[in-house]
DNA sequence: CTGTTAGCGCTTTCAC
DNA sequence: GTGAAAGCGCTAACAG
């Protein structure tokens, strides 16, 4: 036998209406704060409210107006914790403002990415920020709802995107290390597929080129998406015939693998700096210089973007870019060939 | 060449039937699955659903089924690294089943559980796991769904928990230092009225007794919550006339702080034992001794106890309790007035 | 095997 | 100001 049903019998919206004697509609109206109702009905209806306990169903709500008060928000995955601390902070101000969150991760899969967005549209999201993996959002340039972008642009669409400039981060990072005397810096990164990985990589080999590096393409490590991945390419890096001074790392997930391997190796010597702050960056020695990127900033701006997009403002520019702050600590101050 | 998606203009199972020349029940039989459909009408209707590019509103589906296939999730911040790692592990795990996942964090205020927990509710959730905060769980007795608890027990309701022994994690981590030598323990941690709090610092009083060890209430520093107050907390510990030579760290907010601000005084000699492990836990000098509690092992268990639930199958134990580890690197093993 | 009829709980015409 | 009726898209009953 099926789990017994419960026989609590949810309050309708009928009930109050015959407990104060009028009819669904009236107390609709005033459920919906619809000034046009008698201050008395409107009394006794109140008072049936909260004598019943009465609480709309969002879902038939949500059938009837074709819309709901639920943001979607699509996300690579929820246990980042760059995304972890985006996510938490939209969610946050949803909530203050009487919205909930519904969130869906891609694993970065483009697949997903369409099933989870789809899914959330069926689900008459009022607004959907999304962090894009997929290669064509074009099929989102008549959705029914404002759609914001983070971290990443979309493709094959222009559409709004809150955002940090990669691309000048990772200038800044090797125009750092070239500043200490660094001829050659190892690039550790992600995926290329994914446009942030391209956007700092492009940076990082704009910046090589405008200081006048080594550009040694043995020198690029792309395609580590786990710290272990950070690990071993660090390791690769260091025993090369001719070995970086300097290693910039473009996403945490990295950072901690190149960070561990360089301890392991003790060859903290080695000049570092990574994209994105993390958790102990300031208690390891040396100290672990970033180029950082507010993920709750980030947060704010979207939540904020998304809010007046829901309130029916239009969007001035295409695209909110958050500033980036270099934050020295030591580890990218170190000179070339500074073992002691 | 994608056939173009009009959000706009939803397909209804009407629509759907028409082209397949038959009734919308047949098609809402075909489209959940029901063998008795005739073979050749069965082809037409999915052929109608392909070329329409049919998608059911679970909306509708779910007003009228009274039941939605969404799981609810309620933690105390999505933005905290362990919550975030059960989460995205449950939610992973809930997509592969076909589930969708409905977040809501709590920022361990009682009203908040009950606001997002009732309106999840509201929501018709299939089920609803929750890392208790309110200090009455009894209104979930009679919950319409499988209710799930998380790393903490309910108050007022004997609900089905997953969870890690606390109490003997604490003990554990207090008996390897007096086997240390230790005999002035401090401890850093979170507030009262967390229960994972009590049952931590519950352990460790056991085991300060048990080892016959200072019992100095001057040496526990509850009420830390973030890093910062448990970094406070450790530099008075460290000030007291008479200091701990280790410290017993019971969450890794705290423990972030606490090992933040014995590298920030050069007091790495004082012994250090974390509830909970933490990215670059292995890297620091010297490594830092944790009790190793994995987020995504509980993850796994709560999902799958959940899909045990939903399947209809009854709960054996109220509890599941997850092993705990200890993972020694350094910072634990160190003798009292270790200084060199 | 298939179709017709009623709703799920709410909000929206459009009357009064 | 208020209310009756008509659905939103779907599926549980109960016929056929």
């Amino acid at each position: 036998m099926t789990p017994r049903q419960t026989v609590k019998t949810q309050v309708r919206l009928k009930d109050v209406a015959e407990m104060a004697a009028t009819s669904t509609k009236t107390a609709s109206r005033v459920i919906n704060g619809d000034p046009r109702v008698a201050d008395e009905t409107r009394a006794r209806i109140l008072a049936a409210v909260r004598e019943l306990g009465y609480r709309p169903d969002p879902t038939a709500r949500s059938l009837r107006k074709g819309t709901d008060d639920t943001l979607g928000i699509v996300v690579d995955s929820i246990a980042d914790p760059f995304f972890a601390s985006v996510t938490g902070t939209i969610e946050r101000l949803a909530i203050a403002r009487g919205l909930r969150v519904m969130i869906a991760s891609t694993g970065r899969d483009p697949r997903i990415e369409s099933t989870v967005v789809n899914d959330l549209l069926a689900r008459r999201v009022a607004g959907l920020i999304i962090a894009p993996t997929a290669t064509d959002h074009s099929y989102l340039r008549h959705a029914p709802c404002p759609v914001l972008f983070v971290d990443r642009r979309p493709e094959g669409l222009d559409g709004e995107t809150v955002l940090v400039d990669d691309n000048a981060g990772a200038r800044q990072a090797v125009a750092h290390l070239a500043a200490q005397g660094h001829r050659r810096v190892g690039f550790v990164g992600g995926k290329m597929d994914v446009a942030t990985t391209r956007n700092r990589l492009a940076g990082y080999r704009d910046q090589i080129a405008a200081s006048a590096l080594d550009a040694d393409e043995s020198l690029v490590r792309a395609a580590r998406n786990t710290a272990d991945e950070g690990r071993a390419a660090t390791t690769e890096l260091l025993a090369l015939p001719e070995p970086p001074t300097a290693i910039f790392s473009s996403n945490t997930r990295c950072s901690l693998g190149v960070v561990a391997a360089l301890h392991a190796c003790k060859r903290t010597d080695v000049a570092l700096v990574c994209f994105g702050d993390f958790a102990l960056a300031d208690v390891l020695a040396p100290g672990v210089t970033v180029i950082d990127h507010d993920p709750q900033a980030i947060g704010v701006l979207a939540a904020e973007t998304m809010f007046e997009r829901l309130a029916g403002a239009p969007a001035v520019d295409l695209e909110r870019t958050l500033p980036l702050r270099l934050v020295m600590r030591g580890s990218g101050e170190q000179p070339p060939a500074g073992r002691t």
